[in-house]
DNA sequence: GCCTAGGATGGGAGCGCTCCCAATCCGCTG
DNA sequence: CAGCGGATTGGGAGCGCTCCCATCCTAGGC
């Protein structure tokens, strides 16, 4: 059983560099290379990692850090989608994956992560505005691209959408379809996805001239969230509700539906996400899609470019986001 | 700065050796103790874990592989809840964890596992019956842990429930609540879960004398399924829906409704997994609790046991399941 | 004060690979 | 046919750690 580099030398009679080079695709004649691949087919070869990485200071495999509290981790399918499309984007470049999950504390996970040195890099959802586990991977020397959040220091690369000018999008509609009295529930605040949305939120509402009656109310992300934000903001009797993503819609439709008021006739409603779901609530709902799992693609391949030059300077890779109207905002009215 | 052994072993004035031990618990003298600590402290050297590898053999990370179609990986909070759970478990052992999930042709995926030489082991889900990676990675001398899925051989651990007495066990409860035309919507056949389900199905029906008027028919653990096997079954005259799963009683509910046909009164319906949104369900769903989360916890931990104790032979461990009985079989009416 | 046993210690020999450099080979040119 | 340059090759020197063994202490018993 051929299980080292000198093994497969011997076999096929050259040298372990020579054999060294015609895996990794330096420059041998024909003769050795033919020698090599047949010695290597005939005895399933395969070379150590360990040994590799060791050896060349590089390990072919990259840390995920999804750092998030453990309940709203699989809550929401967000995170699987950006998952899949980060494995997609790896696997395509045979790169590997180890991931962390919100367990441990952020710092131990930190000392965690930087102690192994065998990653050659890392991608880190960065959803919060203040994060130190963020901070103290930044401040390492490990490549890192970050996920949905755009820092404001010019070092570090990230993969994100534009929360402002979405959420501006989303009130413009509102205000286009005659909406005046118009209220937010807002995502958990202190994250940059809730805090941007917000800034847009306003923002739409100012040029439009509608601060009056415009109204924000704190929610979480979560479908008991959309219930209370709803009843607060019904209470304060606004027309259109924007939601911070699509759970929170949800759970504010019930709450409107509950009060026997038509959606869109009575308030229109808008989501963020574009889950699978939003297009098949009763009535389908408006919402921003952003492509969650290509964001996670790009954030592969970023911290793949990032690794194989890492002199070009940062990744900043902003994706857009896409208003998709339904009858939650223009159309038929749903049964009450 | 302290990159290496030697480095520590130079500060602190003992050997490298002497550095070794105190880092991974050897026996050595108090003051040769204190000295290496300090300076460990002091330089917050970090062990290269290629290079721990490469010398020991061990590497303290272990895989895991969530083979399944894309699109099934992230709809249901089934694999997030585990892999939330093995997380977990390896976490608080201090193990590594690089994940695989469903790209790539499971054959390659295989081929890539094995060839790191880099894992001390591996946990693999293994949901269908008949399954190649599974067989690759039982046949190899990769230590191994399944995930719900009992294999017929005895040298295989694994973590799993009893598909088989869970459903039989619903069944024994529609029948006990006077139901005799019993319908089954599986799961995705082939699969271990939804085979398992159907065996078990047919075994409490055949015991209940209630052949004669039980139907099963094909699902896929999707919502989609459930609706095109509740409006087969209502077609055959069913007064009880047992699903394969949560999301496919969502489905079935629907199409329930939309036939103005009252649940529980005229259809009682049970899931299996209970999800979050299955008590929430209108009416609360009846269904089989599985501790998902609590599979991947065992599952982290068997695997840790069997690296630690490889001689004590195959973890096999079956969790209890729980049937929850909500008002979709006994209880007041949902409004149809 | 000497001997002994046991623990503590230091150094050497790898683990399997990459990388570098010197040696060798080849086909051509003059 | 000697001379040349570029391509190919082989071997040595690590990468940073663990493991083993020979050596060195130290304390206790006589």
């Amino acid at each position: 059983m051929a299980r080292t580099l000198d093994d497969l030398a011997a076999i096929s009679g050259v040298s372990r560099s020579t054999v060294s080079r015609v895996i990794n695709g330096g420059s041998s004649s024909e003769r050795a290379r033919r020698r090599v691949l047949a010695a290597l087919e005939e005895t399933g070869y395969r070379p150590n990692l360990a040994a590799r990485t060791l050896a060349s200071g590089r390990s072919g495999v990259v840390g995920v850090v999804i750092h998030l509290a453990p309940g709203l981790l699989f809550q929401d399918p967000y995170f699987g989608r950006l998952l899949q499309g980060v494995a997609d984007a790896l696997a395509e470049r045979s790169l590997g994956m180890m991931l962390w999950l919100g367990n441990r504390t952020r710092e131990e996970n930190l000392e965690r992560i930087l102690s192994m040195r065998l990653l050659d890099g890392a991608i880190v959802t960065a959803h919060e505005v203040d994060d130190p586990l963020v901070d103290g991977l930044l401040a390492s020397s490990l490549p890192i691209v970050l996920l949905g959040h755009r820092r404001d220091d010019v070092t570090a690369s990230y993969v994100s959408i534009d929360d402002v000018a979405a959420l501006d999008a989303v009130v413009r509609h509102l205000a286009s379809i005659g909406r005046t009295r118009i209220g937010h529930i807002s995502g958990k605040r202190g994250t940059v996805a809730a805090e941007d949305r917000i800034a847009g939120f306003w923002r739409a509402i100012d040029r439009a001239g509608l601060r009056e009656d415009a109204r924000v109310v704190d929610g979480d992300f979560t479908e008991p969230a959309g219930e209370r934000g709803a009843a607060e903001l019904l209470d304060a009797g606004v027309d259109a509700i924007a939601c911070g993503n699509d759970a929170s819609a949800r759970g504010a439709l019930r709450v409107i539906r509950e009060r026997g008021l038509r959606v869109p006739e009575d308030v229109a409603l808008t989501g963020f996400d574009d889950l699978e779901f939003a297009a098949q609530m009763d009535p389908p709902l408006t919402t921003v899609r952003q492509g969650i799992q290509t964001q996670g693609v790009y954030a592969g391949r970023a911290l793949f470019d990032l690794l194989n030059h890492p002199d070009d300077g940062p990744r900043r890779i902003v994706l857009p986001t896409e208003l998709v109207i339904r009858q939650s905002t223009v159309g038929v009215s749903s049964r009450p």
